[in-house]
RNA sequence: GCGGGUAUGGUGAAAUUGGUAGACACGCCAGACUUAGGAUCUGGUGCCGCAAGGUGUGAAGGUUCGAGUCCUUUUACCCGCACCA
């Protein structure tokens, strides 16, 4: 009986479809244990090798959770809003309802191209995935409780003195009692105090003014960061070094009135939680870094001869060397630019300003060496000196850190310095003082230890600690500053100019936002006609025609029924892509509710993610979002834990080997790879297809005849050794490249275990790693040394003798190993211990059933196909799944005998065999007495004999 | 610049945490059987050397009886952040 995978691979996943397998309970006798993978977006290019690894190393866990007994619930679903379908469905005019569906389901596309869909190509790599929970976050089912979430958002604010959201309720029944005075919340600043009776006597409108600077989602006009070549804003982390992560499109800070998500308040908490959870360092360290936490002061500099009283607020984490301000330096968008500029400077600091702004932010990123600023003339006081510090502005302050200005110290900052030097003897720019006791001839001194400040008056002689608190002391005292701890945190942009996301429960009544009520969700997506913004510049929904809510019938009706007293405009904006996938875990728990987005006893069940698997691309994104909300909604009482994710693994990346013909200048020839050196050619892609992928060689009549290579059809082929070899090198796996390599192809060559079992045995999860299709003869050839274990050409060969000890302490061996590197997340040694165990037991001949059905639980979590089936060919009925696991015993390894490894100054000569239960001494009498030994020695006596029992003899001298 | 990570044969990688470096595979070499194949099986394969032997984990030092593993310095590459006050 051959091994045939194509048989036994659709039979099972047949078999544990229609038994509903892996379909996990909410109440459950056993432990429970819930293993997540980030869930796709279901892109049209389908899956390639590189996406089911993650997949892969969860359903092993998985699996071999439910051999341990555990109640696993391990899900899947499609993050199915974005970016793609909606252009798309601009260039096509297709609904991306139906592309993104199709991309899921398969099926024949618009132009004829048959769609493999997402569920097809996984259900054939046989994940133990429960199907039966499976979320959309684009379906109305699903963001119907996204909309309820952003209302719970609108209906909070964040008590400092709780140190949590609350309802906004409480914060109404403390402006009713005591007005604002004594409220400590994350707000927005600047909110004029108000009392009891202010309050009472404002209009509703003024009052909803008030909450929307307090609530946790609020409106506000804010600097976003607007990408017009994709007509949206973007939030920061969509930014990569000043351009649009999706595209590479410049993006520009402008004003706008968008929904924000107050992320600000629980930066601290973001902050001390990543303590608690078992993650990478390098993710806790991204995050770290997002979050930016600077311990220091605010210090406060009045603008002198200013009618106005205007003072420039500026943070710094060195208080202590306020006696150095030589200057200060605001950012130019700052807004008391204006008005502080003295009518001398006013043409340099306008043109200035101009300048500034004109340069993107991305060429500000650029250019950081450049230095450049202008004096505004005026100058602010020193709060202890009382001297005149002028006042500058640079474009190396940023409006957007901290206050956007800076009490410039050159004498301990190195910008500082450099700002100092370049301008150093014109107007407005004093020497440097110095208050370290240190040179700063060279450079500045940046360093918090190693001095002793001097020239600073009251903190003279005090260092970096003392002198910061001495420091902060004295502002209180005199009113002129306090302790600080500032965030780089902002708070997230939370509304897109896009159609394909999930509307906002919210219609205006003169233009201050209004919650629909909960009982109306979801507000379903319109219909548009175009997917793109509207002529006078209004989101795609601006297209819709039947967007207004009838607050009297609570519907969605046509907008010709506006009237702003019953019927109202919807919001135009959707929600971010990050909106759905902030909470779907939970989602999971209990999926088909239709009143929650989960029953409170599913989510007390499954409490939190135990472990979760995906790329490390959400370092800052997907990940710090889904820890807000998850926050927020502990704070509600609607989630169980702190942390939504226990433990986190970051798969590596799976490269791509591109493969490259090399072509003349002219493009008439075509040179084979070893035959390009000193010659002027020009490497292109070619498609996998037309090439073997193991030995390298082009096959020539392929290429010409596929039609992206027909203008090669006529070209010369110079070969070698009769052979066109191609180039190959790594890259990452992408269509344009044409080096994907589809898990679809590889299941049907090889099948869906030796598929599963190659990418764990490529090397280490965490690492990235290029798929090279030519290793994968060696996991296949595995599989069936493995199936012939249990047969023969003629059937089934097991027999039911004792085995011997041999037999033992090999399975032994194996389950030892891979228990422990299951647990470790080591699943390449694992196959390696595959391999070893059954290279084993076929030299020991073993076909013995105390042996074999034990191996066969054990290949199970990797290979469950293979593994099933072996199961039943040993007579037993139902699925393997939750069989128990093989016990390791360590009887079966005790060893009497051990090789010794015999060195002689640190190296091994020979090897000695001896019982283990010697003791040093014997060990040492035996070996000196050793012929090898004594050549080893020729005569001399070692100084040192070193012996560790079981472990290794040294001898030295 | 700051932070995190990686470095071992021709290739992917192991190494019980300080104890025989290179397990397990790919590739390559030799052989067997074959309907001559990208099948199966056997043996070999870090490098230098015919051999004895020498040498070897990015580089240089150190600790140790013993270092891929610990310490110091250093180089290269990858990832994240970055005029963050």
């Amino acid at each position: 009986m051959k091994y045939h995978h194509e048989k036994i691979e659709a039979k099972w996943q047949q078999y544990w479809a229609e038994n509903q397998t892996f379909a996990a309970s909410n109440n459950s006798e056993k432990p429970k244990y819930y293993v997540l993978d980030m869930f796709p977006y279901p892109s049209g290019a389908g899956l390639h090798v590189g996406h089911p690894l993650g997949y892969i190393a969860s359903d092993i866990v998985a699996r071999y959770k439910r051999h341990q007994g555990f109640n696993v619930l391990h899900p899947q679903g499609y993050d199915s809003f974005g970016l793609p379908a909606e252009q798309y469905a601009i260039q096509t005019g297709q609904h991306p309802a139906d592309t993104t569906r199709m991309n899921i389901e398969g099926g024949v596309d618009k132009s004829g191209n048959t769609i493999q869909g997402y569920r097809n190509q996984l259900d054939r790599i046989g994940f133990s995935f429960d199907w039966s929970r499976e979320v959309r976050t684009s379906n109305p089912d699903y963001y119907k409780h996204t909309q309820w979430i952003f209302i719970q958002l609108f209906e909070s604010w964040y008590n400092k003195n709780s140190d949590k959201a609350e309802s906004i309720c409480t914060l109404i029944q403390e402006f009713e009692k005591n007005g604002n005075a004594n409220v400590n919340a994350v707000c927005d600043d600047n909110i004029a105090p108000f009392s009891a009776e202010d309050w009472k006597s404002f209009s509703s409108e003024q009052q909803q003014k008030i909450l929307l600077q307090y609530r946790l989602t609020y409106l506000a006009e804010t600097e976003v960061n607007w990408c017009a070549a994709l007509g949206t804003v973007l939030a920061n982390d969509e930014i990569v070094n000043g351009v649009s992560e999706r595209g590479g499109h410049p993006v520009v800070r402008k004003k706008m009135t968008q929904w924000s998500m107050r992320i600000s308040a629980y930066a601290e908490r973001l902050l001390q939680g990543l303590n608690e959870i078992d993650w990478s360092e390098s993710i806790k360290e991204s995050q770290r870094n997002w979050i930016g936490k600077s311990v220091g002061a605010m210090v406060s500099f009045k603008v002198i001869a200013s009618e106005a009283k205007q003072s420039i607020e500026v943070f710094t984490t060195r208080p202590d060397t306020i006696f150095g301000v030589t200057f200060m330096t605001l950012a130019p968008e700052h807004e008391l630019v204006s008005q502080i500029t003295t009518p001398e400077q006013k043409a340099a600091v306008e043109a200035y300003v101009e300048a500034t702004a004109k340069r993107s932010e991305r060429e500000r990123m650029a250019d950081v060496k450049t230095i450049s600023g202008v004096f505004t003339g005026a100058y602010a006081e020193h709060p202890f000196t009382k001297e005149p510090i002028p006042v500058w502005i640079g474009d190396y302050v940023l409006a957007g850190y901290g206050t956007g200005a800076v009490m410039a110290v050159p004498c301990g900052d190195e910008r500082d310095y450099a700002f100092a030097n370049f301008f150093k003897g014109t107007n407005g720019m004093p020497a440097i003082k110095n208050i370290f006791n240190q040179d700063i001839s060279e450079a500045a001194y940046g360093e918090k230890g190693g001095f002793e400040l001097v020239n600073s008056d009251f903190l003279n002689g005090l260092d970096y600690k003392s002198g910061t608190k001495k420091i902060i002391e004295e502002l209180e005292k005199i009113g002129a500053g306090n302790a600080k701890v500032n965030y780089r945190l902002r708070d997230a942009v939370f509304s897109r100019q896009r159609y394909w996301g999930e509307p906002f429960p919210v219609y205006y009544v003169n233009g201050l936002p209004q919650m629909i009520d909960k009982k109306h969700l979801p507000i379903v997506l319109p219909e548009v006609e175009k997917y793109l913004p509207t002529e006078d510049g209004q989101p795609p929904l601006g297209n819709a025609p039947v967007w207004a809510w009838d607050s009297e019938n609570n519907a969605v009706v046509n907008n010709d029924l506006i009237d702003n007293t019953k019927v109202f405009p919807l919001e135009l904006n959707t929600m971010p892509g990050w909106a759905g996938s902030s909470w779907y875990w939970m989602r999971y728990m209990d999926a088909h509710n239709t009143e929650e987005f989960a029953n409170e006893e599913a989510i007390k069940y499954w409490e939190s993610v135990d472990l979760y698997i995906g790329g490390s691309e959400h370092a800052t994104g997907h990940l710090l979002y889904s820890r807000f909300w998850n926050k927020f909604l502990k704070d509600r009482g609607y989630a169980p834990t702190e942390e939504p994710f226990k433990k986190l693994i970051n798969q590596g990346m799976i490269l791509g080997m591109s493969a490259f013909v090399y072509r003349s200048e002219d493009s008439k020839t075509l040179y084979s790879k070893g035959l390009i050196k000193d010659k002027n050619v020009h490497p292109i892609h070619v498609d996998l297809s037309v090439i073997n992928d193991i030995t390298n060689e082009l096959d020539i009549e392929k290429f010409k005849n596929h039609p992206l290579y027909s203008d090669y059809a006529n070209a010369e082929f110079i070969l070698e050794d009769g052979k066109y070899i191609v180039g190959r090198e790594v890259e990452k796996m992408s269509k344009s490249k044409y080096n994907v390599v589809s898990p679809d192809d590889i299941c049907e060559e090889y099948g869906a275990d030796t598929l599963r079992l190659y990418e764990m045995f490529l090397g280490p999860l965490e690492q990235s790693k290029p798929w090279n299709t030519a290793g994968i003869t060696g996991v296949s050839g595995f599989l069936k040394k493995l199936w012939r274990l249990y047969f023969d050409d003629n059937g089934s060969v097991i027999v039911n003798d004792e085995p011997t000890a041999e037999m033992y302490k090999s399975l032994h061996k194996t389950i030892k190993k891979v228990t422990e590197d299951i647990e470790n997340f080591s699943f390449n040694t694992s196959v390696s211990q595959f391999m070893i165990c059954v290279n084993e037991l076929q030299q020991l001949k073993c076909n013995h059933r105390a042996i074999l059905e034990p191996l066969a639980i054990l290949v199970s979590p990797y290979a469950p196909h293979i593994a099933e089936e072996l199961w039943s060919a040993l007579g037993h009925e139902g699925s393997i799944a939750t069989v128990a696991f093989p016990k390791f015993e360590a009887k079966y390894l005790v060893e009497s005998e051990k090789e010794y490894p015999v060195s002689f100054n640190g190296k091994m000569r020979f090897t000695i065999k001896l019982p283990l239960d010697l003791t040093a001494a014997q060990i040492e009498e035996i070996v000196m007495a050793d012929e090898r030994t004594q050549a080893q020695l020729q005569g001399r006596t070692p100084n040192k004999v070193i012996i560790v029992p079981g472990k290794i003899i040294n001898l030295v001298g």
